[in-house]
RNA sequence: GCCCCCAUCGUCUAGUGGACUAGGAUACUGGCCUCUCACGCCAGAGACACGGGUUCGAAUCCCGUUGGGGGCGCCA
């Protein structure tokens, strides 16, 4: 038997980085298996799903470059499909309907909660025998007769529920809408899916699952409940830390490179190894090596991890990544050979592709605006004569070779009785605007004699 | 309150009864490299939650305690 799984958001919200794990997972195992990955949108929520989400999600999905095989499919749109197998139960005798209004079962709720009593529906309508009718809902009936609850989770082995852990809940609401539990197993069973990988917040929904594959006749998938990511702080993802959206972390500067390692290696290990493509993952991804244990999602290392694939991978693929933040400066006159040029020295240097494009921007700006400090710090009276020394000298100097014009820096700064390290800094403040920058002659070099003339005589006017 | 899941450095993890003086990554500290800042390299500090068992032997198996997480919707 072939693997489907799916990935089923709702679109109530933007991806974010625990419901991205999870779709990565199971697009992983699909793809380690050679099966199938599903999309599927879980929008029976009238009220909280919205279109802008469906967009937002599916596009994060394909930035990180998880490609579904199937779908989108649209719970939304397939309410006869629900009817149907919900018609069927009641014909069966299998659910019930129940009239029971939502102020009374809140009520019954409360006074079982406060009596220490698991709360559970009590059963009024039960035995009824109410037809379908406007404010009724459908409820499963669950036999009486069943033991223990329990399934085997491919991660945590044998689970098992009391009896009573299950009421009569609601399948269909009085809308004729399903409720999530329903419409999940119809859509299991029928897009075939062969296993569930979710969240461990969706263990105690089991028993409830299971319950209505019973009712059905319907044999249930495999299951593998990965357990959860959670904020620094171990408290549940929320807005604050990393609830936010996958895209906030593209326009931040991240590579889908790094953010898919990261997530990869939050809950799943491979012996020492840090570091994976997505191939390779495809390739390694096992779920048993998954850990049971919520993990923590920290910030910094996630930074690490894009400083990594950052300084790693090809330049041609950063500068692919890179350009939208580009937007602002002249591409238009610079060579992909020229930028892949620039990037290679500022590669190591930074950690988001944010700070990449600041890092450049002498390299592509016409003029550039020293930084006040740094002018006043190292464009100094003492280094005056040799800045006027280097513009007439311009001509003779070995921009083409970096170790040359290194050794003709240092001969300057020594018979000038200057150390090489303040004549660099001065030079760097003058051609770049900053006092960090990638090697200097690399930066002469990259910028050319014209616009490196042209710098220095600018920055005399800061001396004087 | 009831039910379920989980437990190795701050964090992510390796570890599947002897190879553990518990390894790696990240963060942190010190050093080297050096025209700046990084990168890189070297070194350091840092963990098996606790208590009982089982066993010749336990981070690894069992039980309990504690701690953390989740669920108990006409939300998903």
């Amino acid at each position: 038997m072939s693997v489907v799984t799916r990935f089923p958001p709702s679109p109530t919200g933007h991806l974010h980085l625990g419901g991205a794990r999870t779709a990565l997972f199971n697009f992983l195992f699909a793809r380690h298996n050679k099966g199938k990955f599903i999309l599927r949108f879980e929008d029976t929520d009238k009220e909280r799903s919205r279109e802008e989400y469906v967009e937002s999600i599916k596009e994060a999905l394909l930035w990180l470059g998880l490609n579904w095989d199937e779908g989108p499919y649209f719970q939304s749109k397939r309410l006869d499909l629900y009817q149907e197998f919900a018609k069927g139960l009641y014909e069966e005798g299998k659910a019930y309907y129940c009239e029971c209004s939502k102020e009374e079962l809140e009520a019954k709720k409360k006074a079982q909660m406060e009596k220490g009593l698991k709360p559970r529906y009590d059963g009024t309508c039960r035995e009824k025998g109410l037809s379908p009718g406007p404010g009724r809902a459908l409820r499963i009936k669950i036999p009486e007769d069943i033991s223990e609850i329990l399934f085997e989770d491919l991660l945590r082995g044998k689970i098992v529920f009391p009896p009573d852990e299950v009421d009569d809940f609601i399948i269909f609401r009085s809308d004729g809408t399903p409720t999530y539990q329903f419409a999940v197993v119809i859509d299991d069973i029928t897009m075939g899916i062969t296993h569930v990988i979710r969240g461990d917040d969706h263990i105690s929904n089991t028993p409830k699952q299971l319950m209505i594959y019973k009712a059905l006749g319907a044999k249930p998938p495999a299951f593998a409940h990965i357990p959860m990511v959670l904020g620094p702080d171990g408290a549940r993802l929320s807005k604050r830390h990393g609830a936010r959206s996958i895209l906030e972390y593209r326009e931040e500067g991240y590579l889908p490179q790094a953010v898919v390692n990261y997530l990869a290696r939050l809950g799943w290990g491979y012996g020492d190894q840090e570091y994976f493509t997505l191939e390779e993952l495809i390739e390694k991804f096992d779920l048993a090596r998954v850990n049971l244990s919520p993990a923590r999602f920290d910030p910094e290392k996630m930074l690490a991890f894009n400083a990594y694939w950052i300084k790693t991978l090809d330049t041609a693929e950063i500068l692919k990544n890179l350009k939208p933040f580009l937007k602002n400066y002249p591409l238009e006159r610079y060579s992909e050979e020229y930028l892949i040029a620039i990037l290679e020295g500022v590669k190591p240097r930074v950690k988001t592709l944010k700070e990449m494009a600041e890092m450049i921007d002498f390299y592509l700006l016409e003029e550039i605006e020293p930084d006040e400090n740094a002018r006043e710090k190292y464009l100094t009276e003492k280094i005056k004569p040799l800045f006027v020394k280097l513009i007439s000298d311009m001509d003779s100097l070995s921009f083409e070779n970096e170790k040359k014009l290194e050794e003709e820096f240092r001969a300057l700064a020594e018979e000038s009785g200057v150390k090489l390290k303040e004549l660099a800094q001065a030079v760097r403040v003058a051609l770049t605007g900053k006092t960090i920058s990638p090697p200097l002659f690399e930066v002469m070099k990259l910028l050319g004699k014209e616009r490196v003339k042209r710098r220095l005589e600018r920055a005399l006017n800061f001396i004087t």
